[in-house]
Formats: C-alpha cells, sequence, structure tokens
DNA sequence: GTCCGGTGTG
DNA sequence: CACACGGGAC
C-alpha cells in the first residue's frame, strides 16, 4: 500500500506540479480560510477574506473584537454567512481565553492533544482541524474531502471496513506514509486537483494519469 | 436527516 | 433554470 500511495503521489505531482495551498499565508488566513470554505466555493472565500482584511479585522484579536453581526457581514460572500461568524468569533474567543491571543502558544501544543483541542472548538470538525494542522501548524495530520474519498473510493482504496469513518480514511495515509507536514500538505491539494480535473461526480477517464491503476476507470473505459 | 446561503457555471 | 462548492452543528 505504501508503494502504491507514493507511486499515486508521483503521478499527480508529475501531472499538476505544487498546487500552493495557502502559499506564504499566515496562520490567521488559513485557518479563517479554513473555516469559510466550509462547503462554499473557493473563489467566494477570497472575496470575504479580501473584504475582512479591507476592513482591518485582519487578526485574530481584530475577529475577537468586531460584534458578531458586522462580522456576518464582512463574510457574506462565503455564504452560511451568519453561521460562520459564530464559528470565527468561536475560534478567536478560544485562543483569546486560553492562550492571550497568541496562535504560537496553541500551535505549541504535541500534535494529538492539539488536534483534539481543535475539535472542541465550535466549528471545527475533522476536516477542518486538520486544514489547520497541516497548513497553519505544521502538524502532520492528513486532510480527508469528499474528493479523496471519492477517488479512493473509485481506485479500490477505500478502507476495509463496513462503513469506514473520517478516521479510516486517514489511517490509509497515517500508517502507510512518512509522517512529513509538506507530504501531506502537497498530497492533499493534488487530490483536490485531480477530482476538479479529471475525477469528478461524472469522471474524464481517458485522460487520467492515474487510469492504469484504478479499477473503475479501466471498466469506464473498456464499456466506452 | 435537516439547516445554514451567496456566487459562479452549464 | 439547476447545481456544486476545499463541512459542521443540532
Amino acid at each position: 500500500m505504501a508503494t502504491r500511495l507514493m507511486e499515486i503521489y508521483q503521478r499527480l505531482y508529475a501531472a499538476y506540479g505544487p498546487q500552493h495551498w495557502w502559499p506564504g499565508d499566515g496562520p490567521f488566513e488559513v485557518i479563517v480560510g479554513a473555516i469559510l470554505t466550509q462547503s462554499a466555493a473557493w473563489n467566494n472565500v477570497e472575496m470575504a477574506l479580501a473584504r475582512m482584511r479591507t476592513a482591518g479585522c485582519w487578526s485574530l484579536n481584530a475577529v475577537h473584537q468586531l460584534p458578531e453581526p458586522e462580522l456576518a457581514e464582512l463574510v457574506r460572500s462565503s455564504g452560511y454567512f451568519n453561521a460562520k461568524a459564530r464559528k470565527l468569533k468561536a475560534f478567536a474567543a478560544h485562543v483569546a481565553l486560553n492562550y492571550q491571543g497568541d496562535l504560537d502558544r496553541f500551535f505549541a501544543k504535541p500534535t494529538a492533544p492539539l488536534r483534539e483541542e481543535l475539535l472542541s472548538i465550535h466549528g471545527i470538525g475533522e476536516e477542518t482541524a486538520d486544514d489547520i494542522m497541516v497548513y497553519a501548524a505544521n502538524k502532520p495530520s492528513f486532510v480527508i474531502d469528499t474528493y479523496t474519498r471519492r477517488i479512493m473510493d473509485r481506485m479500490g482504496l477505500t478502507p476495509d471496513k463496513t462503513r469506514p469513518k473520517y478516521a479510516d480514511y486517514q489511517a490509509v495515509f497515517h500508517d502507510n506514509l512518512p509522517q512529513e507536514t509538506q507530504l501531506y500538505n502537497e498530497f492533499h491539494a493534488l487530490w483536490d486537483r485531480h477530482a476538479k480535473e479529471s475525477c469528478a461526480k461524472t469522471p474524464i477517464c481517458e485522460t487520467c494519469c492515474l487510469l492504469d491503476l484504478c479499477p473503475t476507470g479501466q471498466k469506464l473505459t473498456a464499456d466506452g
């Protein structure tokens, strides 16, 4: 399995190159982006981030100070804006109350306790927690999303369980890859790219760089 | 399972 | 017009 996963990674990287997810953005922008992108198109998230920056709401402390209805108006374009404003406020409050607003102190925690604490915050589920782990806190915690699951299922990489959960998909990577944040960072972004580019809801198998490794794709291209 | 929701695309 | 979007709370 380890060899298979690395083969897939190398194929995707060769096909698409580095994806630059959250490149050079500070932890604050990664966290806000990870929350705002929940079931929302990234383009709409970027508009919301731009409005926050322009409005001067560009630090956890600023988010903590700004009234929730005003924050909601700033992030309107990302959708679910009332719910997301509440989530942003919850995160900022958590760091303000427990770490004097200092993210570095929060992220200094070891990987497992940090993830548990992230999950305890309103609005942070498993995927968002792992986004923050990898792209903000620089911790190796593989991000699983609907795209990753879809491709894994088509490729016969579904965890050997009756009803695999998030942790089961994640374990496929944690059990078979080196615990390297940079690898997890790029690999997840490449799954995402591939799902949009080729392994879409209706897959485009003919030009897929993983076709010879994919039972679903071979069946589909054989039938015509 | 239902609710939260504006924006871009076919 | 419908549909998807870098999910999570309840």
